[in-house]
DNA sequence: CCTCATTATGCAATCGATTGTGCAAATTAT
DNA sequence: ATAATTTGCACAATCGATTGCATAATGAGG
């Protein structure tokens, strides 16, 4: 571990006094006289003494650090939110352990059991796509470690959950879309068994029922968030006997991929198949056409689940705060059909 | 910090044994009854027992723990490199720690003082891009922190880095930009103090100089890696008298947000000016033109950088290596003027 | 029967901090 | 001058693990 560093013991044995002591006047006990403490901190500065904080942790019984479990920092919503996680926590004075399940539920645990084994004093979540049991989250719960979803919440477990209206904007998007004239709109789902998915596709399917539009299977599309499978089910939506009018993609990236093939095929967008995304993120403006998207705050859910989880290990006692964070849609050309 | 968890000492307590040979029995150690060696793991698992993690670092002073900072996690290149120092450092049994910096100085320092003082193994670090002091890098340097530099290294330190053929790869872009009939390349400059913005400038300087263009301040722009200026710039430098036929952008999205201005004034990519992005993120060929960009291998740099990392915390001692990982030239649409 | 290994375990120190308790010296009150 | 209080500091325990050394029990060899 490099160079030992210096200790409080060492900063004892140079002024003949006690550890005790040295503690004391770091921490601006009362109780040390005012001349002590003034050589022990010069002293401190100038051998560079700082704490160990595994020792300082290990004692205090608390780490001043907050675990995070993300699914991916290159997915941007959850690079966003991490900003936002830090920026509150940092704020705070809380540092961040950021952990990546790469979308495996298996890392999903590991990372939580040396989190928990590390001691944080509260625990950040969004769940991969691959976490279709709860046991592992369940086991932190019982463990009473303060703990927040947010955006991929669980809702089933009782515990605070930071959520945006994926069922109200998605029936909203498709209703803009019906608005725009489109009959056969596809919907690119994600795996059912997460919460922010079913939501999703119960908007899209609400929106259709109230319009009595009648919902067609094969316009559904199950995806599990990954890129790569987008000219699969693109290639099959427009090898149907009905093409869609209309896409309601999973995100901007896919979205944009479905734009450039649909383009390939010679299919104008918006005119003949509009383009919906997911997340608003900057390229939505720049490329051509724009692209209508939904702004899902990704910031300020990081933020708003940092607020609650740091209420919560203040109070010490276990809050269930469900908060809203709204999304709003975000109408470009992609999706306009009306000139 | 929630319920407290079981101890070694309360195994012992039950099985009336000792603290000590509870912690052999868990770690194997040779000199301990195969049947009490049972008998304690099974009451382990049975109390859900793992060792605080912070207690054990302390003892064993090294933490498994190697600290990443970074400037930004929204900025794709580091998150992706993100990715390959998990993946070698997870599959090392190695755990990762990472801080952004928010591309500032001040927060780069505590960042530094903050994992040093939690122990960790080692440090990999890209600077910010208001890094223009070393004093405290110097000073992890002092304590014998095991340390790389990947990506935005420094290179009058002594310590292993793994970087990128910035000034080839640009030199080489900048011919290609001539190739293709450009007379006047303007060039979105870095921070001058950052070694990679240097070598960059210079390699579109040499591609200048060997084929006697003579070189034009007016072209060469100053920028902080913001987005939020790319339009200042980009109108400052089509107002200027004698107006660029190229452009030669600090990263994708700058480019990408060029492009969209270029389009609004009613200028032709590639026919009037051709663009050129940095780092080849999967937008450059959905978009219209495609854009001809750097491939800039962060997930490669990353993975490096741990290795090299993990390679000196087991050699325990400082080594100096120095990796150059290639970067490659990636032409499209939007510099291909020759039909 | 005694000595010497071998095996299994316990004791106590240690990592580097924090903190309750106690005590001597200094100060104030009586 | 004596008692009471305050001030400043040291001692030692503690957080939860690891580990060198001591020791007891067992068995083997002479």
């Amino acid at each position: 571990m490099s160079k030992s560093a210096a200790t409080i013991r060492d900063i004892a044995l140079i002024l003949g006094i006690s550890k005790s002591t040295v503690s004391r006047a770091l921490n601006n006990h009362h109780d040390v006289n005012p001349e002590t403490a003034r050589k022990v901190r010069d002293l401190a500065t100038k051998i560079d003494y700082h704490p160990n904080l595994l020792a300082q942790h290990l004692k205090q019984q608390r780490t001043n650090t907050i675990g995070v479990i993300i699914p991916e920092t290159v997915n941007r919503f959850f690079a966003k939110a991490v900003g936002g996680i830090q920026e509150v926590a940092n704020r705070a004075g809380y540092n961040v352990m950021i952990c990546q399940s790469n979308e495996s539920l298996t890392l999903e645990r590991n990372n939580l059991q040396t989190l928990i084994a590390s001691k944080v004093d509260g625990l950040l979540i969004s769940v991969s796509r691959e976490t279709d049991r709860h046991d592992h989250l369940q086991y932190a719960i019982d463990k009473e470690v303060p703990l927040v979803f947010f955006d991929r919440i669980v809702e089933e477990l009782n515990v605070s959950q930071v959520y945006s209206d994926n069922y109200d904007i998605c029936f909203q998007a498709t209703e803009h879309l019906l608005t725009q004239g489109c009959k056969r709109i596809a919907f690119i789902a994600g795996p059912q068994h997460l919460y922010n998915s079913r939501n999703r596709l119960n908007g899209y399917l609400g929106a259709l029922k109230k319009h009595n539009i009648n919902i067609s299977e094969s316009l559904i599309v199950d995806t599990n968030y990954k890129v790569n499978d987008v000219e699969d089910y693109t290639r099959y939506l427009f090898n149907l006997q009905q093409k869609p009018d209309g896409i309601f993609a999973i995100n901007d990236m896919a979205a944009l991929e479905i734009m450039h093939i649909l383009k390939k095929r010679g299919l104008s967008i918006p005119k003949d198949v509009a383009v919906l995304g997911f997340n608003n993120e900057t390229i939505c403006r720049l490329v051509e056409p724009s692209l209508s998207s939904i702004d899902h705050p990704a910031f300020d859910m990081g933020a708003a689940a940092t607020e609650i989880l740091l209420m919560q290990i203040a109070k010490k006692e276990i809050v269930h705060e469900k908060r809203l964070i709204k999304s709003r849609l975000v109408v470009r050309e992609s999706t306009n059909r009306i000139l």
